[in-house]
RNA sequence: GGGGAGAUACCGAAGCGGUCAAACGGGGCAGACUGUAAAUCUGUUGGCUCAGCCUUCGUAGGUUCGAAUCCUGCUCUCCCCA
């Protein structure tokens, strides 16, 4: 299967422009897809378009990492994106070591096989071009009547939006625009990929490498990834889906992967895993039957986590989920040993007491709402007690009155708050 | 500049002298059910030393035994006229 009947198949093709297969028929060719470097870590919003890369390379094609070092500094009009922030070249920098040390678990980079990735930033590029050289040896090649045509533009010019463009914004297709052309040059790429917002942006591209070099250029989108119940995808309660571990806990990763609606899991193990065809289809065939297993959420979340975390980090978050949703397990938590017990609530919310104040015994609602944060006040710890809504040590708490000491002590250093059936706190007494 | 209406808890919105920590709806949180889902049902939704007490109804004063409710000043919002 060649490198455009697999994206089809996954559901990433939005748009494609005219000749790509053809071209990829041809000869190895190189592609690229820009990622904003505005955090050291990669969320999972930018996997959809490392996986394009990766399905790149497997196709025996080279993949070019764009960090968009000058771009970003711009925003794009396209996107609801206010004023960015300068990047100082020295966070800059260190965004983009981090960002290829995540990227090379998609991406071979080292090996000296023909087609290994390779990461570039157009800051590069852009920082010693002066505006002069600039309109005249890009501006001049589009007009301003094809920029004003492309739907973000046009958005933006329309009567009822807000605030008007600014002239940077305008100009941001053209910097984009111009990247392709360089890479064009310099690393005969001649295919950019991206999301379907980023449509406009590319083909400026192929336009500009067309009128300036009478070369032919290529775009490839993909559908943005939505969410079935129209929420954003990759968003939880506490924000962006890191790959960074310090970020976003192998826990949590694990945990949104395997929180995906059923119609979400079959559209996202397509895009997110390299599992072939036939295995995909084996899997929808096995959910359908037995949907509250829920075997391709935990194909999904397994393949994923492991993919970004490793194997160990994958199994700690396994048996973390296991312990924290599976039945009557207090006893499997009094065994563990701290150095499982700490990894599986890694990412927790921890709080610390001293062992004189819990050796002295401590009331459940001074615990739970005054020494930590669990709970905002007492009346609301009450109330929760009342409604059957907070365990300790995952045992449900009856009583508001329940004394708490050392010899509920996990680990003779833990105690596990668990309020309702999400929300766990860790208490430190030390 | 003139006239009118209004400001209530997370949001919307009742209340118009005591029985008001304030109806009702939404949202939030929790429980049951379930697949760590959806839908549904239930409870809860100011604080505390919790059968009681304390602070809240734009803001500052006043009337009253008693005010979210009446009066006055102030701030803000909306509407109409110029």
């Amino acid at each position: 299967m060649n490198f455009v009947e697999e994206l089809k198949w996954r559901g990433m093709i939005h748009d494609i422009m005219p000749g790509t297969g053809e071209q990829l028929e041809k000869e190895m060719t190189t592609a690229y897809v820009g990622i904003d470097p505005t955090a050291d870590s990669l969320h999972i919003g930018h996997l959809v378009g490392v996986m394009m890369l990766r399905h790149f390379q497997n196709a025996g094609h080279r993949p070019l990492a764009l960090i968009g070092g000058a771009t970003g500094m711009i925003g794009d009009p396209s996107g609801k994106s206010q004023e960015r922030n300068l990047l100082d070249e020295k966070t800059l920098r260190h965004n983009q070591d981090a960002l290829k040390e995540q990227l090379a678990r998609f991406l071979d980079f080292y090996s000296d096989k023909p087609n290994a990735a390779k990461l570039v930033n157009n800051y590069d590029w852009m920082k010693e071009f002066s505006f002069l050289e600039f309109i005249r040896d890009v501006g001049k090649h589009i007009t301003v009547n094809y920029m004003m045509a492309k739907d973000s533009v046009k958005k933006r010019l329309s009567g009822d939006s807000r605030d008007g463009l600014s002239f940077t914004e305008f100009t941001y297709q053209l910097v984009q625009g111009y990247d392709f052309l360089k890479l064009y040059e310099s690393h005969n790429c001649k295919l950019q990929m991206g999301g379907s917002d980023q449509w406009g942006n590319i083909t400026t591209g192929t336009e500009l490498i067309r009128r300036k070099t009478a070369g032919e250029a290529f775009a490839l989108t993909c559908p943005l990834i939505t969410k079935a119940d129209g929420g954003k995808f990759g968003k939880t309660e506490s924000g962006n889906v890191w790959l960074d571990p310090e970020r976003t806990s192998p826990y949590a990763f694990y945990q949104f992967w395997l929180n995906t609606s059923d119609t979400d899991a079959e559209k996202y193990i397509k895009i997110f895993t390299l599992l072939q065809r036939e295995e995909v289809e084996a899997l929808v065939a096995e959910h359908q039957e037995a949907p509250h297993q829920r075997k391709l959420q935990k194909r999904l979340a397994e393949i994923v986590t492991e993919l970004v975390h490793g194997k160990e980090a994958l199994e700690t978050a396994i048996e973390a989920s296991q312990i924290l949703f599976g039945k009557g397990v207090t006893n499997t938590l009094r065994k563990l040993d701290e150095k499982t017990l700490l990894a599986v609530f890694d990412g927790v919310p921890t709080f610390n007491i001293s062992r004189e104040e819990l050796s002295a015994g401590i009331g459940i609602l001074d615990l739970v709402a005054e020494k930590t944060a669990a709970l905002p006040s007492k009346g609301e710890a009450r109330r929760t007690i009342k409604g059957g809504g907070l365990g300790l040590n995952k045992e449900k708490v009856t009583a508001d009155d329940k004394q708490v000491n050392i010899s509920d002590l996990l680990n003779d250093k833990y105690l596990l708050i668990q309020k309702g059936k999400k929300n766990y706190f860790l208490i430190i007494a030390e």
